[in-house]
DNA sequence: TACATATATTACCCATAGGTAACTTATTTG
DNA sequence: CAAATAAGTTACCTATGGGTAATATATGTA
């Protein structure tokens, strides 16, 4: 992709997909392995439905794609495991979820899982990084918050 | 939908289309027809091809569309114009566009014409409140920015 | 062990959002 | 004004990521 400005989701989708990058949908997947597997060591197919609200072939369908990328051990019929790479994946897709969550917590959301699912998949490491380094920044200057949240009272209001 | 969590970005895109919201790519096409309109006050199919980098037929269909909403005026072989509920909506696209764009440089990001693309679309309104009240208040406090470029600066490296 | 039930797969369907090729309409120019 | 060119539309294709119905396999129990 040509060093191009796009202005558009979809220019900067098709980017992330050469890279050979999971869908948004294969990293919820992967999402909800790991949180299972970590507790459990291993997730079935149903169970994984229910947790992602969707349909059992639906999961068959995209278990196999993960297992095509090593980020999955599974054969017909049985039990979905991580292999070391579906791990570190996992581990970092939870990281990002929790640093993203976190932040929203900051900005003085409650209701934060749908916007945190939505946005997850849309930041880039560079912006990953510097968002866990602004939630560090937040944590090592309470003052900060503090003020902030005067600001926020005082004008909650008026937008 | 029940008051479920989801855990998925699909769940929450499906939500939002029942609400009768337009898609990510509609969103684009509408922000676009908004800069060029604001300036020219009309803009023809192949420009908007071009300026989305997307190929003059899919411009056709998602013009239908909007046309079928009501945002935009256009008649075939015609011009692109903007009714009053299209202002509206490009007007508030744009300063989404660019609250998510001032939160980004405020984190010390350098591009943010991908991310903004990506993100824009995949936040709640109560976050996009959020967020410019935050923009505000880093604008209203000065040594607050201070304070975290001299953090980031220490602590860029390590992660 | 046989049958009932639970779990998983397969074969299809749908919608979105893009694409190309062929055709039509509009505009420019000799 | 006729021909060439530009602009737009239509018909049909692709991929992703869901869905249902029917089928296959595995498991639990009388
Ligand atoms: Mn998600
Ligand atoms: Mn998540
Ligand atoms: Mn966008
Ligand atoms: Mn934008």
């Amino acid at each position: 992709m040509d060093n191009k400005d796009f202005y558009t989701v979809r220019g900067y989708q098709i980017h992330k997909k050469n890279e050979k990058m999971l869908t948004p949908s294969m990293e919820d997947y992967m999402e909800m392995i790991y949180r299972v597997c970590r507790k459990n060591g291993y997730i079935r197919i149903n169970v994984l439905a229910e947790r992602l609200n969707v349909q059992a072939p639906s999961v068959s369908r995209v278990v196999e794609k993960l297992k095509a990328r090593k980020l999955i051990s599974y054969e017909k019929y049985g039990v979905v495991q991580l292999t070391d790479k579906g791990k570190q994946v996992g581990a970092f897709l939870l990281k990002r979820h929790k640093a993203v969550e976190a932040f929203l917590k900051f900005l003085g959301l409650q209701e934060t899982l749908m916007d945190t699912e939505m946005i997850e998949h849309n930041i880039s490491v560079e912006t990953l990084k510097k968002l866990i380094l602004f939630n560090r920044f937040i944590q090592s200057h309470p003052e900060v918050l503090t003020q902030y949240h005067e600001f926020l009272n005082k004008n909650q209001d008026r937008l």
